[in-house]
DNA sequence: TTCTGTCCCATGATATCCCATGCTATCCCA
DNA sequence: TGGGATAGCATGGGATATCATGGGACAGAA
């Protein structure tokens, strides 16, 4: 249908005030709007100290692989999207954007007052600012790893 | 639609004014349009004190590949998304074909007044003027010693 | 009744939009 | 071939809408 899906992309600082809320940056908003989101969609991730938040279309596509298979007695029906699906929440925003974030998550997250906001094409994620940094500096470090590497074997 | 995709080309200088804002070469903004870009998108070089510009078509190839990944639980997702997508900006061009230039990327590339835009065929690059003078002379001596060796292996 | 959570109004700051202007390169005609 | 007119391009600056944030009021639950 939409030839047009905008990913979720840049980063932006906000703040969590001092309700526990969080504005959702202007960006985003209408991308998820774009995608018939009444807000957004968040679950704590797995392996890292960060939430995922997402719109509508990633939460079709679970259910789309999800209903392919037998709801009963599918012996995984797999395992991980329903992982994600009994943790994910959705969030209303209020009329200036913001979302009242559940204290379970500020607590995965360990947000203090500065966030981040970082977009990953089909889903952004919810950091602590400062926590953030260094996983950012790991992971350019370990990309510009790969690219050296891949130069390298290219000219070789 | 556009069975012709033009290529970035040729080197144009440029300035950025008192507010951070630069005019980005019309005929840069000519190809931009035909892809549907709202502006340029913008991302700071890995290696080099640059900025990397381009278009629509680069931002759908690249939300294309991620989006046939697992969102959740795929490392390379987000290693690929942190890399090149968190850390790039839609920057929205205002009538006169200027874009705001965020002081995080104006520091990055090291910019001053008189800056250089070079065409690079996907994509065009931003440098400080003066810094990208000697960058430009070692290119071009690293390609033409290539290009000896490639005369002495292929005549040897 | 009191407390907690949600909704909505108000406000300052920032970023965006838009108008006005000089210049340059191109086009056309003599 | 030369000169003048014109349209497109680059630049500067000011007004305005949008955004992010804070706080107060109301409703529901304990």
């Amino acid at each position: 249908m939409t030839g047009l899906v905008q990913p979720f992309i840049s980063t932006v600082m906000g703040s969590l005030d001092s309700k526990g809320r969080v504005c959702i940056p202007a960006p985003y908003r209408h991308i998820l709007a774009a995608q018939n989101t009444q807000g957004v969609y968040i679950c704590p991730s797995f392996a890292e100290a960060a939430l995922e938040a997402f719109g509508q279309n990633v939460i079709d596509a679970l259910h789309a692989r999800l209903s392919t298979q037998d709801p009963f007695f599918s012996p995984s029906h797999d395992d991980e999207a329903t992982a994600v699906v009994s943790r994910t929440q959705l969030l209303v925003a209020d009329d200036q954007g913001r979302v009242r974030l559940p204290d379970s998550m500020i607590e995965h997250a360990g947000l203090k007052d500065r966030i981040a906001f970082i977009g990953l094409s089909q889903k952004f994620q919810i950091w602590d600012a400062d926590a953030y940094a260094p996983i950012q500096a790991e992971t350019l470090a370990r990309m510009k790893a790969r690219l050296e590497r891949a130069r390298i074997g290219g000219e070789g």
